[in-house]
DNA sequence: TTAAAAAGTTTAACTATGCTAAACAAAAAG
DNA sequence: CTTTTTGTTTAGCATAGTTAAACTTTTTAA
């Protein structure tokens, strides 16, 4: 086995540049790696090439910040952050409609419900927040499978005779959400329970939260989801600024 | 200026195994650099040997996800997967103590309730779900002070007579509560409200959630604060996996 | 301001490094 | 078991990478 001296030289400078509090000039880079400052010059020089290092306008060496993937999903800190940007939209959704509205994030392959407003009338849907639902069967589930990237899970169960099993027609009960821009579920969850929901966008344009409205299927015929699901989709929701 | 080759070549292998979706064969990454096998074989061979990549059992090779922070925080993932392993921790500690217990998660500044199961007695404490706290004058806040990684916040606000506003007074009481195991709050939040909490860790040491048992004054002297201070501490809860 | 020193870049040139090619070894497929 | 594919090692030559020295630029000192 060979090992390659430049690549390897260049790769502790990396790790030095990583490690290091602030910039780092070229000459105590060279005594770090123990080589002429002209070589060092060179394996910094290539670094900056490729577009792993970056020189400040004093001549010294920083790390560029590895982007590849941040993080994958959402912080606790965007989360809450959406949470409270949200809440107006919900309060809002629920003096327009009287119907209950709440708000849901990703979690593998469940919504977790991260806030409501109850409906102030007598007979309502409550889903408490803190509790998790599948992603096939519910309005804020379905959003994320057509606006997010949640992945659409093997195991399909069965809730309501209405419940979409079968992978095709959930495929396309998707395809038609994309296009409609809002989500629906219509008792395929629980029973008289339908709801209509949204996506919510961070400032990278990463769906990060669903926002559904729903209520008792005896207040609400079609005409009126269809109608609940163009309020959710046109309700204003303050940006939420990027990390 | 002379770039060098290998190092060039090395650094771009890399960006491959980055931004593949899987391991990578030694003959994909050659075609993809245009080199020769017998020279990826070395350049891969360099990227492992420094620590930037790693040789699966089927030969292939996967970039070292690069240690320094592996992301700050916890994943909605692992917050979840907390919340349900301590669920039966709370209903035991509501079932011996007859109080409300709380779980909770460091988010910035503040700490969230992201479960709660409801004391059975007709005076009892209510932190919603959902709701966000400060970490100063809640036992679940201390315990992140003492405990997390959470930072002491500069503005301390006042809420009851028994608040803690000073630092070094809040320092002292967060030092005892680390030889203590476990954190107080006597009336500091809300008037009548009496708290003692502990950490969660997860697989790797680090605190993700705390743990509270929570009563009014009335019911819980100072004997009964350190009873349930005691039974909090000791409450058996599920290890949570390792990412 | 000027001179001196330090830090960084470029050039030149030699040889050790890192390529290609080919042989070898180990898995996987048939 | 044989064949094919994939990965590793070896050999040797050409060049990429090293050192050393010249040259620039920036910083420090006078």
């Amino acid at each position: 086995m060979r090992l390659l001296q430049s690549l390897t030289r260049g790769l502790r400078a990396l790790d030095i540049l990583y490690s290091a509090e602030g910039p780092v000039r070229l000459t105590e880079m060279a005594d770090a790696l123990g080589v002429e400052k002209s070589n060092a010059s060179h394996i910094l020089k290539t670094l900056v090439a490729s577009g792993y290092a970056v020189q400040d306008d004093s001549r010294r060496y920083v790390a560029e910040p590895r982007k590849e993937e941040p993080c994958q999903g959402h912080s606790l800190s965007e989360v809450v952050t959406c949470k409270e940007l949200c809440r107006p939209a919900l309060e809002s959704l629920v003096r327009e409609t009287g119907e209950c509205a709440h708000l849901a994030v990703l979690v593998d392959t469940r919504v977790w419900y991260i806030d409501k407003v109850d409906s102030t009338l007598p007979l309502k849907v409550d889903h408490p927040i803190g509790s998790l639902s599948p992603l096939h069967c519910t309005a804020l589930g379905k959003a994320f499978l057509a606006f997010g990237d949640a992945t659409l899970p093997e195991e399909k169960a069965r809730y309501t005779p209405k419940t979409i099993t079968d992978t095709d027609a959930l495929m396309a009960e998707i395809a038609r959400t994309r296009s409609r821009g809002f989500s629906v579920d219509d008792e395929e969850f629980a029973p008289g329970i339908r709801c209509a929901a949204r996506p919510v966008f961070d400032a990278r344009g990463q769906m990060i939260a669903a926002l559904g409205v729903s209520g008792p299927s005896v207040r609400i015929d079609d005409a009126r989801l269809a109608e609940l699901g163009e309020l959710v989709r046109a309700v204003p929701i303050t940006p939420i600024q990027g990390a």
